[in-house]
DNA sequence: TTGTAAGCGTTATCAA
DNA sequence: TTGATAACGCTTACAA
């Protein structure tokens, strides 16, 4: 493997000149730049980036560890890092925690001996004081992450409590009143902002709160399965039902089917992310749409700038991406 | 940062025993041993693979190169080669080129600069020639790569043939005369075997070969969907559906429910790969498992020799792994 | 504008 | 079993 010696040699230039063309920096006469240019054709040269890391101390990596690859919606979440990331020369190691707090730590470990320049955590489970400790020794962007408690932290999120406001509102625009909700897990701000945008929701309406209409999952499918067969128990059902993921509500799906109602003629269901696979089902899912992509791309611009040293001003730091609705063949009039 | 010099002088010992230590080398006197992770746990001592890599020319980094990330195929087959990978101490990334010859060609060349000590290619576009030279510089695995026409490469795949050729039998068992089958795109020696496999299966069972039952789709929901609903417009309609792979084959499911006909009372779908969608939708797709996670599993073994140096004799150079039949929902006995 | 030399944090070699 | 030293391939002062 040829290195920039050799190609200094081979060009008859020093050592700083090849570097410096390398890297488009300092000022090399266009003549010597040709040449080696030439030599570096010539012998086959290949960049040895891990030799730049080590003297740099940057390595043009980051760290990205996801909650889960069950659920489409942080791939998709992760393809928006990594489209930006790759705009910027840098490339991404992808983790998958499967929500696990010694998984994700063991990752966090891993990436730094690897020498990643920076991190983002989706929905992670360190607890505060870690991810404040971490932040200081690298460049962090989380996801989903209460930052009330700590301003400093860089952080993204989609708005879960607008989220179920809308679906709310569509489902009461097509008649709705007996509205079962299937939450998620509560442990992230998204997730307290959508069981509060149902509480809130009913009572707007004027709508009695049934607590067994509340249920609980963990946004797997499985989770939506099971917690909607309880649901097709009940003596009086919903006529709609409205998840806190498009996973869930997949599941919910199912369990309907299997059971024999027609959606959505005789129970509507909608679902928050609007992840690929909802288009693709039977009926195609009403959902609201989670901007995961953009989330992911605001999530590496963030943490660019953090790499840069910018100082970021503190209005910049937390950024809350819009949800929207998408309407498909799900849901429809309520029964009366 | 404290490095291996700053963690000899605290420990009082030399730079080499620390390395040695750290990499269960050598001999060290056991007492030293101790000085030494005493001292790494005072200073904080974080190891530096850069520094490593840049030494010992080795990253414990692979390449991994899927042709598209739609497909969950893919995802599944790389958490395999990921799971074997980190198992060994080895960190993996990952890449879409999204079949385009163009991105993969850029895709290895920034790997290589990155340092990967080896490759593996999902079903490469690149040429024949190209491979070749590239196994030359790096231990490489290719999947579902015709290796006659060079025996030196290593490859994995699962068995495109005998896959159509179970799907069949098990449509035949249910009555099924008129079998409809979606293949996919024709460049990979699996989609040469299944179409194949079509014909000398229907030929076993002196079915004649009607050539608008034969139609072709490029592995995505939509070439399923839109291809099925060609073959929905036909005079006699065909009452089973085999698909090369599972995504058409729900795409196929979509555009038989969009126009009202019942699966599998009418016509019978079934696919191959069984990926995890599969089960999620309704009817629950019937459909012949590739075993995904394993070829990835396999990939990373087969690449662990090489980068091992060890010699892999000519019978075990080439994986080829076997399918089975799932049965699930649809697919039913054939109305006559 | 170019050349020289030191240094990044490891590992490998060789002598003690 | 240990220590000293060179080397990996690049970047970056600083001097020319």
């Amino acid at each position: 493997m040829a290195t920039v010696k050799d190609v200094a040699r081979e060009a008859g230039v020093s050592l700083g000149t090849v570097s410096n063309v390398l890297n488009g920096k300092g000022s090399v006469k266009s003549q010597n730049r040709e040449k080696v240019y030439e030599a570096m054709k010539k012998l086959g040269f290949h960049y040895n980036m891990t030799a730049s890391a080590l003297r740099t101390k940057t390595t043009k990596n980051i760290g990205l560890i996801i909650p889960s690859i069950a659920n489409p919606f942080y791939p998709e979440l992760a393809r928006g890092v990594e489209d930006e990331a790759r705009k910027e020369g840098f490339t991404v190691f992808l983790c998958n925690s499967d929500r696990e707090e010694e998984k994700e730590r063991k990752y966090i470990d891993a990436l730094l001996s690897k020498g990643v320049d920076g991190l983002i955590l989706l929905k992670p489970k360190s607890s505060h004081e870690e991810l404040r400790k971490l932040n200081e020794s690298r460049p962090l962007v989380v996801e989903d992450w209460d930052y009330r408690e700590d301003q400093e932290l860089l952080t993204v999120s989609t708005d879960g409590y607008m989220a179920v406001i809308q679906g709310m509102n569509l489902l009461a625009g097509y008649g709705h009143r007996r509205i079962a909700f299937i939450s998620g897990l509560m442990e992230s701000p998204s997730g307290h902002g959508k069981m509060k945008a149902y509480m809130n929701s009913l009572e707007a309406r004027n709508i009695r709160f049934r607590p067994e209409y509340l249920v609980y999952g963990d946004y797997t499918w499985n989770s939506g399965y099971s917690v909607t067969k309880e649901l097709l128990r009940l003596e009086t059902l919903p006529t709609a039902i409205l998840a806190a993921n498009d996973m869930m509500a997949m599941g919910a799906m199912k369990a309907i089917q299997a059971k024999g109602y027609r959606i959505p003629e005789e129970i509507s269901v909608m679902g928050i992310d609007d992840i690929e696979m909802g288009k693709l089902c039977t009926p195609a899912l009403t959902t609201i749409l989670q901007p995961k992509y953009e989330v992911g791309v605001s999530a590496f611009c963030l943490l660019k700038q953090a790499l840069d040293g910018e100082n970021i001003p503190a209005d910049k730091r937390h950024i809350t991406l819009n949800t929207r609705t998408v309407e498909r063949e799900s849901v429809t009039y309520a029964q009366v």
